[in-house]
RNA sequence: GGUGCGGUAGUUCAGUUGGUUAGAAUAUCGGCCUGUCACGCCGGGGGUCGCGGGUUCGAGUCCCGUCCGCACCGCCA
């Protein structure tokens, strides 16, 4: 037997005990005639005593010890003269009997503690070894705690995990596939599922009534902080709904995790319309933490003789509650952040509104203070408040607003990472009109329904035609989307037809589907979270890097296992693969 | 594909206008220390300044190229 006991469970009940403890040796404080070594496990933390009583062999294997060298000790579990209230165990330490090296390590690249000294990248290269940490162990146990929580939430709604598979077919809609060649079938290849979206609808036709999978899911794409070639969603499908049901089950499944992980009771969520979102936010998933919704003043600047305003389609303006004191300098700072070639407004007008009631523009040239006043009241704005505006066309000048707004809620700290607001947005377009292959995409995915209200103007305007979609957003962040889909062929042939499909190339890619419908689809529809970003956001990070045990980096690497990598050419002539380009 | 920031000791970073032997903290090694828990004190070792080229009497510092990392834009149904 190793071990009688963790490093994170004994205290004062079981001094005088003799225990045995395994672990990595944390930290070694030697005193001279004694020594205490800090010995770590996955549970906490045990302070071990060596004194100069110790029997000869145990100083001298305590004197040989290095950080993070793996050990087995038996001992006395003493109460200590001096406790330390920081750590569970801080009450009690064991006395060193017996001391083994069941293995001793190199020195590590980095410092095991909770703000270690290593970067990044050199983190990622040790993994095995940054995993060790609390820190970041403490997320992937959060992770596990959520995963488990979702499981028996959803059994507890009759929902039934069906795993799907992995190697399925590569088609041309939505994101860039990852491919895998298939060696028996020669010039042929798989696509791994960048969601298992029409699995869970022939679940559907399978008659399985509610499905989910915490599954990972792929898109050959290029990276974010919070996005992973390979990343895991919870994804979920039911039938016989309507938009409500899906809202009802998933709100309730996000308030459970809120309510057993956080302790925080959230209300029912609010719902808005995608329109709202773009015209008030800018965005279509808006951080509600705060408010500094866009006001449009096109209506009120014109006509002044002020070119710019005069030229724009759009002038809008966001009101920063408490920012009249500004300074020059202040404001001249977010006229260079809006300037940053990544959010690109020309520039920015800025109306002081004064605690003495007087106003002050960057444009005091073209309007008097009644005018100035007229914006700030449209607003909604105070004495004391600073008003920025931005012009352009409009769907240029809705986003950069966006940036704006984000920007002053981090400034005036309204974005408090323990704050939670919830927001169904609802009404997406269905269609979405790309200019460069000039033709229609689905917004959210081919076999999303149009909203009924909507559905004959497919034909005649579809560009208007809105979704039945809904996407869950959190503080700003897209956490699950879904939608109720299509069950009916004839209306799945007409949005293909939509999206410029012919009748064959529908056939081709999704004739499965098409097929399954013909024999009794349920009326069904569904949802998917980001299950990284869902576990970030309980963490409190805005990488979901921390949430994952082993990510790939920027460039989509793992600088761990070095890979991607080449293979061999044996390898690739079993795969009938020739590659054109020889690696320099 | 693009923009910005970064790459200097094991690690995290500083390094002035281009100028003597490139520093700090931490880690590490040696010595001292019986109540530490960020132990303390004394001492030591440790550098291809990412790589290649250029300007210059002289480059960590300036210029060009390149590689790598991070953030973002495009992209991500």
């Amino acid at each position: 037997m190793y071990r009688t006991h963790t490093c994170g469970e004994l205290r004062i009940e079981q001094v005088n005990q003799a225990v045995q403890l395994c672990g990595w040796v944390q930290k070694i404080r030697n005193l001279g005639a004694m020594t205490f070594i800090d010995l770590r496990d996955r549970y906490g933390i045990t302070q071990l005593v060596v004194e100069e009583s110790a029997v000869a062999g145990v100083r001298e294997a305590a004197a040989t010890l290095g950080r993070e060298y793996v050990i087995r000790i038996k001992g006395r579990v003493v109460e200590r003269s001096s406790k330390n209230s920081k750590i569970p165990t801080g009450d009690i330490e064991v006395i060193l009997e017996d001391l083994r090296i069941l293995n001793a390590s190199e020195l590590p690249p980095f410092t095991i503690e909770e703000q270690t000294d290593g970067g990044d990248e050199l983190r990622m290269k040790y993994r095995y070894l940054d995993l060790r940490r609390a820190v970041v162990r403490k997320n992937l146990e959060l992770r596990h705690r959520m995963a488990h929580l979702i499981r028996n939430y959803l059994d507890s709604q009759r929902f039934m995990e069906v795993e799907t598979p992995v190697l399925i077919k590569s088609t041309p809609e939505g994101a860039r596939d990852f491919v895998v060649p298939s060696r028996m079938n020669p010039g042929q290849f798989y696509a791994l599922p960048q969601s298992p979206q029409t699995f869970k609808q022939l679940l559907m036709v399978a008659g399985f009534d509610r499905y989910y999978q915490i599954v990972k899911c792929f898109r050959d794409e290029d990276l974010r902080a919070d996005r992973q070639p390979e990343f895991t969603q919870i994804d979920c499908e039911m039938s016989f709904v309507e938009r409500e049901d899906v809202l009802t089950v998933f709100e309730g499944m996000t308030q459970h995790l809120f309510q057993k992980i956080k302790g925080i009771e959230l209300e029912r969520f609010p719902r808005m319309s995608w329109a709202e979102a773009m015209e008030r936010y800018g965005s279509d998933k808006p951080d509600l933490r705060f408010g500094m919704a866009f006001t449009e003043l096109t209506g009120l600047t014109k006509g002044k003789g002020f070119s710019v305003f005069d030229n724009a389609e759009y002038i809008g303006a966001v009101c920063a509650p408490g920012c009249a004191k500004y300074t020059r300098k202040q404001t001249d700072e977010l006229t260079d952040f809006v300037k940053r070639p990544q959010i690109g407004a020309k520039g920015l007008v800025y109306v002081r509104w004064n605690e003495d009631g007087s106003l002050k523009s960057s444009v005091d040239k073209f309007y008097g203070e009644e005018e100035l006043k007229k914006w700030g009241e449209a607003c909604g704005a105070k004495p004391g408040d600073l008003l920025l505006l931005l012009c352009g066309d409009k769907k240029s000048t809705l986003p950069q607003l966006c940036e704006l707004r984000l920007e002053m809620g981090n400034r005036l700290g309204l974005r408090n990472k323990e704050r939670f607001c919830p927001l169904w947005v609802v009404d997406f377009p269905l269609l979405e009109w790309d200019e460069e292959s000039q033709r229609f995409y689905a917004m959210h995915h081919p076999f999303t329904s149009p909203n009924p209200e909507d559905e004959g103007l497919m034909e005649s305007r579809p560009g208007e035609v809105r979704a039945n979609a809904y996407d869950l957003v959190i503080n700003g962040v897209e956490i699950g989307g879904g939608s109720i889909r299509i069950h009916d062929t004839a209306l799945q042939s007409r949005m293909f037809n939509c999206l410029g499909f012919t009748e064959e190339e529908a056939q081709k890619q999704f004739g499965f589907l098409l097929n399954a419908f013909r024999y009794g689809a349920p009326p069904h529809g569904g949802i998917a979270f980001g299950f990284d970003r869902l576990v970030s956001l309980f963490v409190g990070l805005d990488s979901i890097r921390d949430t994952i045990a082993f990510p790939k980096n920027n460039s989509g690497r793992d600088v761990m296992i070095d890979t991607p990598s080449e293979i061999s050419p044996v390898q690739l002539e079993e795969l009938n693969i020739e590659l054109t380009a020889p690696k320099a």
